[in-house]
DNA sequence: ATTAAAATTTAGGCAAATCTAAAAATTTGT
DNA sequence: ACAAATTTTTAGATTTGCCTAAATTTTAAT
């Protein structure tokens, strides 16, 4: 019935970024975003999501933008499934860095082939998350985010852990690295300063100064939950 | 130097093929037995032969046929170490059986990333042959036939260790494992029927009759080296 | 040595995925 | 409300990899 086994590579990334900017806004997204977001030109994307379109994987208005059908969100939970159990293979495994997996999981993540990637998540343990906290989609596409916050939301004096990343570009996990800063890590707020809004937290023991800009980009899960 | 990293999927598939056809024979391979390996149209095949030649992976000269250049051939040496190594990989970590592993292998082979190939290289323990008995590429490409004969030409009474297959279509291997024939077994040649040249053999302690088809898409490592 | 057969290449086309430039629709600003 | 700016789509090309049909070259058979 889902014939999501004969999509070409291309297809399967339009579908993943439609996903991917979806989430956010509640709004259909813009032929101009999945462009920006692909580094290609808006006239391909039309092209592609006519296609898509055919294919009862978006819904389509001309002028209006797209959003994914319940085939179309299938599909893109089980490339998403599959990219990020790559990245925890990557990590657990092969001794990849938290920065050197996504560019090699996006290739994996085209590999067809149902049996490879319930073994592989079986040899893994059947992890909930990938290396950068995002959830990893089960075999049925269920998936739940996490509960967490942005460091730079939190109150003072909030206590928890670090649980996951917002930019996972290879610069900014270089740049906690360097700064000690790993998921798995508590962290306490201690102090934020007005003027910049940066940050004095308490890191696994450690006193740390970090930009607003940082902050913006590292979840923490509160210990004070219901 | 190598450009080898903007190869497409369907070039490294050519250069695959011609480095097959062109271990056998010590001719140059012709146009028709790639396009019939590769289930393509021999002028499909003259289209790519010229592409190739243009980034010197092959020599080519009109109606002449082609042979791998120095640099053809340390690429196709490159993806059938992927290959293999991915089919270990399968078998020995995701407990595919072999007659599961080609299929998958055939799209792993053409991931891009010399770090991941080397880590699962290490993961594997440096496997030096593959779950069908063929010799895996050290990462400079050099790899040795091991030394093998088919069951089919040894003389009688022949005692060795089955050692690979040259036939390793799904087909074939299932066949093997109803019959209880693996790599590794003990086998002793008992008697060669000269009316069919079926052979009556000793596998693991059992007696067991095979067809001659058999026999000669089996590889014994003979006892009796020097 | 010719002729017939087989192998190979060329010529011309097609589908996928992309692009540039121009046209059309929508949104924004006053 | 209406012109201007922005977004999106269409039109027409290009590249890659493949195809069919026809022409060419090589090989095999008399
Ligand atoms: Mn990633
Ligand atoms: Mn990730
Ligand atoms: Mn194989
Ligand atoms: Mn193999």
């Amino acid at each position: 019935m889902h014939k999501l086994y004969l999509m070409t590579r291309s297809e399967e990334n339009y579908i993943k970024t439609i996903f991917h900017l979806g989430r956010k806004g509640t709004q259909e997204v813009a032929t101009n975003a999945i462009a920006e977001l692909m580094e290609t030109k808006p006239s391909s994307v039309t092209d592609m999501i006519k296609k898509l379109s055919e294919k009862n994987l978006v819904n389509y208005k001309r002028y209006q933008g797209v959003s994914l059908t319940s085939l179309g969100t299938k599909t893109a939970l089980g490339i998403i499934r599959k990219h990020r159990l790559w990245e925890v293979f990557l990590v657990e495994k092969l001794d990849f860095s938290w920065d050197e997996v996504h560019e090699v999981a996006e290739q994996l993540e085209h590999i067809k082939s149902d049996k490879l990637i319930d073994s592989l998540d079986r040899l893994l343990a059947f992890p909930k998350f990938d290396p950068h906290g995002d959830p990893i989609p089960d075999k049925n596409g269920g998936f739940k985010e996490r509960d967490r916050d942005l460091l730079s939301e939190v109150p003072i004096n909030t206590v928890g852990v670090c649980v996951g990343v917002k930019d996972s570009s290879a610069t900014f996990l270089k740049f906690l690295d360097k700064n000690g800063i790993a998921l798995g890590n508590q962290i306490s707020v201690k102090e934020r300063e007005e003027f910049d809004g940066s940050l004095n937290i308490e890191i696994d023991g450690r006193n740390l100064q970090i930009s607003h800009v940082i902050a913006a980009n590292l979840y923490i899960k509160t210990n004070d939950e219901i």
